[in-house]
DNA sequence: CGACACATGTAACACGTTACATGATTTG
DNA sequence: CAAATCATGTAACGTGTTACATGTGTCG
């Protein structure tokens, strides 16, 4: 729903062609962010069977074609802008599920693991930095990415320590392949929601 | 990528069925998770497809069928363990691409903007503070889990408040439509990556 | 002319989600 | 018996990704 929603931002200062969005796109995030052209189009398809745009219809074809935001587009935009991504329940983060379940593997280390990914992350954040230092003052869709990347990735650091400590402090050692093979599902109470 | 992977790590520990699998997952997340049990079967599929899993052919159809973990299938996991997720470049974040794409829709009032999604971050957290209060000790995956999302919200109101700084430092606030629609594109020298 | 940017699109595929259909087994 | 849980699956849909095909305009 980002791509889909960003377009129709997009299309909110004015009447544009689906190269031009993908352009307009991709040099908002200073870069950072590449989308595929083609991309654009099949989403410009969707957005215009759901009115939320319009197209100057029939035209030359292989010519360039403006695109307009509806009423309705405006309106789904406004919405879109206004809520929070996500009130459910908290994303899927591959690390966070890739530390979870090497807990269940036999034979890994995970502390070993929490180190390699802790680096491998402090590394990112040198680059962004380094990123940063060098960007014109003027690119802020760049720089609010590299901002937001960096915050992102120092909360990751945190949490590896976090839990490094929490599972150094965990008892129960032994293998626990056994255990959850054949111990019977037990019955959570007063699950939430 | 995530579930699929998550699932061959539960397969280490021993053959299990889909079912089993399911719920293994969602408990070991301490329910943060949910995991559709469907999804489950078309994954394992594609898991079998690749060799990356085998199971007891033929059988009785509607019983229960043991899965278990090939070679190749060990070889993946390890490998998915140790790679730090996504090198190329950082996920796109909803919320920083809501904001950005906001400072170029007309009439929106970007820091009122960041207010309002500052207060819905500041109360998830409070929710998410709660909910490991009330947990019990021992259950890892909910904790890890919980932990990750208050690190993670955390990360996402000093980026609200780096952005707001940025934005209100900003000189130009004059309308950007005019100049974004008539601008040729600008040329991008050493472009990353 | 040839290379390159501009411009529009399609095809195939992977992943995830929701909803639904179908049965077997257990238990109050 | 009826309801809940266990268990396996399919169908439809949305979104995103990569790769490809096709053509026009411009400029050295």
């Amino acid at each position: 729903m980002t791509i889909r929603h960003a377009l129709l931002a997009l299309l909110s200062e004015g009447p544009k062609h689906g190269f031009q969005l993908a352009q307009d796109f991709v040099a908002g995030t200073g870069e950072m962010w590449p989308l595929n052209t083609g991309q654009v189009y099949t989403t410009l398809q969707r957005l215009e069977r759901d009115d939320l745009v319009e197209s100057d219809s029939g035209g030359v074809e292989g010519q360039q074609k403006d695109v307009r935001i509806t009423d309705a587009g405006r309106r789904e935009l406004d919405e879109w802008l206004h809520s929070p991504p996500d009130t459910s329940s908290p994303p899927r983060d591959e690390l966070v599920i890739k530390m979870l379940v090497a807990l269940r593997v036999p034979g890994v280390d995970v502390a070993e693991l929490a180190q390699l990914h802790r680096r491998h992350v402090i590394e990112r954040m040198q680059e962004y930095t380094r990123l940063k230092e060098d960007a014109d003052d003027r690119d802020i869709g760049l720089l609010l990415v590299a901002d937001a990347e960096l915050y992102r990735l120092e909360a990751v650091v945190r949490w590896l320590d976090a839990a490094d400590a929490r599972i150094k402090r965990l008892p129960e050692t032994g293998t626990p392949a056994f255990d959850s093979v054949r111990r019977p599902q037990r019955r959570k109470v007063g699950a939430r929601r």
